[in-house]
DNA sequence: AATATATTTAGCTAAATATCTAAATGAGTC
DNA sequence: GACTCATTTAGATATTTAGCTAAATATATT
C-alpha cells in the first residue's frame, strides 16, 4: 500500500499509468513522452513495477508495459472505503427519476 | 496531488488520519499512540498539513487536529475517476432485478 | 560474427526525508 | 514573574530519491 502510493507520488509516474490506460506500450516509446533520459525513466518504471501497478512482457528487442488497473483498484478503492468513501449509492437515473420500492 | 499521495505513502502518516476518522484529537494524543519520539510526529503532522489533508485549531496550550475527509475524497475519487473507477454504477437491487427502461 | 537497437545497470551528485536530542516558543498556573 | 506542559524548531546524521552519463546486456539484423 505504502509502495502504491510512493509511485504516484510521482507526476511522471501517473502520466505513465495514464498513457497506459490507453494500452500496452514500450518503454521506448513511454519515455519518449517525457522530457528526462531513458535511464531515468527506468528507474521510474522500476517503481511501478515494484508497487506491482504495472506488468511487462517481452517482445523482442522491447519490453511491453501494461497497466494492472485492477491493483490501481484495489489499492485506491480498498483505502479510500476505510474512510467510508467511494461506495455511496451515486444515483446515475435521470434528475428527479427514482427507483421505485 | 503530489503532496497527497506523498503524504498517504507512509503508514504512520495514514494512521493519523484513521484516527482522526473518529474525531479531532491533539496533537500529543496524536503522537501518544506512535512509537517514534514528538518531534517526528509534529514533522509527519507538517506534511499533512501541507497535503492540506488536516486541519490545526489552537486550543489552550494544545493544537487540535482535524481530518479534511473532503480534500481527501476530492484526491483520492478525483484520481481514481481519471481511471474510470470509482462510479460504476454498482448495484443495490436484489439480485436478478433491474432498472427497468 | 559484427552491428544496431532497446532497455537496464552502475556509479555519481544533489536534494529530500525520517529520525534523533536539545533548545525554543506559547499558553496556562502558582 | 517563575514554572510547567504542549508543541514546534534547530541542528545533526543516515537513508532514499531523482536525475545525469557511461557502460553493460539482450535481441535482431546484416
Amino acid at each position: 500500500m505504502s509502495r502504491v502510493f510512493k509511485a504516484l507520488s510521482d507526476p511522471s509516474r501517473r502520466r505513465v499509468l495514464q498513457l497506459l490506460r490507453a494500452g500496452p506500450m514500450s518503454a521506448g516509446d513511454l519515455a519518449d513522452q517525457f522530457a528526462v533520459s531513458k535511464p531515468t525513466m527506468s528507474a521510474h518504471f522500476a517503481v511501478l513495477r515494484e508497487a506491482d501497478l504495472v506488468h511487462v512482457e517481452k517482445s523482442g528487442k522491447s519490453m511491453i508495459y501494461h497497466l494492472k488497473l485492477s491493483v490501481l483498484e484495489e489499492a485506491l478503492m480498498g483505502f479510500a472505503q476505510t474512510f467510508g468513501l467511494g461506495t455511496e449509492a451515486v444515483s446515475t437515473l435521470p434528475d428527479g427519476q427514482e427507483v421505485l420500492p
